[in-house]
DNA sequence: TAGATACTTTACCACATGGCTAAGTATTCT
DNA sequence: AGAATACTTAGCCATGTGGTAAAGTATCTA
């Protein structure tokens, strides 16, 4: 089966769940240890640590373990990555009606 | 298990995969029949129809059938959603970042 | 009209994913 | 030390996903 072939398929499928989502806008307004951030979720420790693991192995966030707890904070560079890809195809499609617009002005002046 | 609760949960989950990008990227150079978009790739045609069906039931794609040719367009409203989710989040971080730095200012100020 | 073409549908399979409970480990508090 | 806290690991389960082959359905083409 499709593994992950690379970094874009890992962050795609991280951002694909309602809960990792909502654990990115959380983090967004600053960092949260995993304890903090299961609290506005009906679902068990390890499903949330869980979905920790998976945004952290395509580097959305980063953790860290001081005593006993641990401290999760979110890194933007990845989803600065995943932004390139969309704007850089809806620019490409873009560019192509711009082409093509250009194309049919051409026609009606050569007719 | 979760279904998709909304579209964004689609739209990443379609991106998340790379045949399925490799067809965005293919439509970005303009409509294709499914044959046509089938060619690139190493897979059997009901395959690539499965992936077809994916990108059209989030509305990254749109088809339309004529005699017995099925044409493919991209639609780039919905990649402009997701782009809008991710900006929204970056810039989120950044305002706090900004926040934080505001106040480590004052703070030295202050002494 | 017979054959080729271009999808479609159906039915199946293996593996990934999100969820759980229960038990384990390491720290910190009393 | 003993209890409480904060994860962590392990193991299980149901469903979803990407893949297949084979058979079916329209449309062209000769």
């Amino acid at each position: 089966m499709a593994k992950y072939s690379n970094k874009l398929d890992m962050t795609f499928s991280a951002l694909a769940d309602p809960t990792r989502r909502a654990i990115i806008s959380r983090l967004c307004d600053g960092p949260a240890s995993v304890g903090e951030l299961s609290q506005p979720f009906d679902i068990a420790l390890p499903t949330l640590l869980k979905h920790v693991r998976v945004l952290e192995k395509c580097g959305l966030v980063s953790s860290e373990k001081a005593g006993r707890v641990r401290t999760c904070r979110i890194e933007t560079s990845v989803l600065q990555e995943s932004d390139e890809w969309l704007r850089q195809h809806i620019s490409l499609w873009e560019n192509r009606l711009d082409r093509m617009e250009h194309h049919i002005k051409n026609m009606k002046k050569d007719q």
